[in-house]
DNA sequence: AAGTTTTTGAGGTACGCACCTCAAAAAGAG
DNA sequence: CTCTTTTTGAGGTGCGTACCTCAAAAACTT
């Protein structure tokens, strides 16, 4: 039988309320005190039941998602699944929301996240671009006692708050890999697209796409990465103006997450000679594009797993534990017509 | 608030020990009664709280992974897996186990089947050829209460059983995809490794990778699947004669798990030209072979994944309940060096 | 040494459900 | 209508933990 906290009272020589003071993190107990009852849980390897735990504690868990409010396909994929999640887990006491914030006004944005009260969360996971405004409310978040995890977007290196989502560098990497292997002894120009290079996850994926490229398929020349800023009209434009440019295209690397008009665009423009194409995120619109053979590959972090990857991480650092790094790492999911 | 037991007894008009009955499926209950509970479930509502549940039947769940005895290097990884696995879960009180059985003789896989007593194991994830004899003793497993889902290897259509795993048809298509883009306009033979082709998951997957292969690229020549049996020794010799009898020979697809020897050997006979190799299953050495180039690709069903799919199944046909399809769904995933 | 503060213990209640017993009520049989 | 069988209700206990209160003990202070 596993021990309990009884078996740990007894076997620690002190009374289950001070168990329950040391295992909570409660104050009024002696570092020594404090000493002998970690001494006493490796001795007896006892382990907190978080069922009894979780039930004891009345309010289940209760996570917050916040995503930036102007939004593309992509995430109203991860919106969907959120909420797909969150029906199926709240037999598990786990009850999941999306909070929107404004993405283009990072003061804004803070305001909205200095509001999000521990009363109401017991953790927040985050998808926004790295800001000081962004990333001094996320500090004082934690002080309030709210756990963060930021995911998809990274907020910073320095391993101080974890992250759940993919290495873009490595993304981009996969994607010139494949672009090179699908083009094989063909050469020429290649298009890269995204939506701004402010942002830390398009200059990863490009860093990423450029190590292969150039270290090992000279016969290739990356262009310099064309802005979308997300709108249509300038997509269009962009486009058109490369390919009046370059006569010699055969390839299309769209890093951002809306892919959809420069998928339809480049096979107008690009003429007899198909073009390779690869983007990254699996939606409603790139999946028919992945079947209709007007995109090549897909660079794909599979949602419902990021979702729930995450809401294991909040929660271990809700119960003060340690999660297995090698069940939380987010796979570089490579998609073709026939592993959809 | 959600509604408790207690609310639905009286939403019911019947008594909590009723709403008991009906919970559990215990006997004593009139249908007429069953209805107008299950009326007043759905009219309020109500979930079972499973953490309350779990905590009050005792003992958490208890599931068997059954094994094949003699196994490859995918199967070591796949009991590391369910070690880890054990490990973290036994906070959730869920404890896994795993119970070898003698792949070659279905009679005795069968008797080691009927031992596992409904007191020790809730349910059992099967990992095992189909056979007469392993479909019954499964059949009789479910009489016994023991709830089944077969793993990694199907165990039949019928979808009277659940399956987590990936659909080998098309993985096996992917890997005729892929072989085909990374040869791009070159021409030749390609050689198609198994271990046998009695079972059915290499059956599937050569019927996927054809399916490609010969509609859409006349100009490869898939050969006739070799048969390894599992032995070096017998790799070898089927290799050898393989490339002696072919000179034209571009492309490699190794379908079964193990694949070590075989990529080793036909780096070595292949000569000067670089043939195109595709494996399945990601192990230390086939991470190992796409690192050192000597491997193209790998297509791969990542343990993880399978192991707490199978675990959330099982649990979920313990609890009566519907698992998300979507949720449960096995990635084909294509590895390369850059998406390790 | 007396007083003050800090630390600890003993005991309780609650969470939502499973599982048990026994008696009472309802339904069916003759 | 009585007798038997089936169905239902009332009540209890326990799972392992969180969280609370109050008093007692121990540790410091001056």
């Amino acid at each position: 039988m596993r021990p309990t906290t009884k078996d740990l009272a007894k076997a620690a020589g002190v009374s289950l309320a001070t168990i329950d003071r040391v295992l909570n993190g409660r104050s009024g107990v002696r570092q020594k005190t404090v000493d002998a009852v970690n001494e006493a849980i490796e001795r007896t390897g006892f382990q907190r039941n978080q069922v009894a735990a979780t039930l004891a504690r009345q309010k289940g868990y209760r996570f917050g998602f916040v995503l930036p409010r102007s939004g593309d396909e992509f995430l109203d994929v991860i919106i969907k699944h959120i909420s797909e999640f969150d029906q199926a887990s709240r037999a598990e006491m786990i009850a999941t929301k999306v909070v929107r914030i404004d993405d283009h006004d990072p003061h804004r944005a803070a305001k909205t996240l200095s509001r999000l009260s521990a009363d109401d969360y017991d953790g927040i996971a985050i998808m926004a671009p790295e800001t000081p405004q962004i990333r001094d409310a996320l500090y004082r978040m934690r002080e309030r006692g709210i756990q963060t995890v930021a995911f998809i977007s990274n907020q910073q290196e320095e391993g101080s708050q974890s992250f759940v989502g993919i290495d873009n560098i490595a993304a981009g990497a996969t994607a010139g890999r494949l672009m090179a292997r699908f083009l094989g002894h063909t050469a020429g120009s290649i298009l890269v697209l995204a939506e701004t290079m402010q942002s830390r996850d398009s200059l990863e994926r490009r860093l990423g796409f450029d190590k292969v490229m150039s270290r090992e398929y000279p016969q290739f020349d990356a262009l310099p990465t064309l802005e979308t800023h997300g709108t249509a009209e300038r997509t269009r434009l962009v486009l058109a103006n490369a390919f009046a440019a370059h006569q010699d295209i055969v390839g299309l690397y769209i890093m951002g997450s809306e892919a959809r008009v420069a998928i339809d665009l480049a096979q107008n423009l690009c003429g007899e000679e198909k073009i390779i194409t690869i983007a990254h995120e699996r939606t409603p619109s790139t999946e028919h594009a992945l079947r209709a053979k007007t995109l090549d590959a897909l660079i794909n972090q599979d949602p419902g797993h990021i979702i729930r990857s995450a809401v294991r991480t909040l929660r271990a650092q809700c119960e003060n534990r340690e999660t297995l790094a090698s069940q939380e790492r987010i796979r570089i999911e490579i998609l073709i017509a026939e592993n959809l």
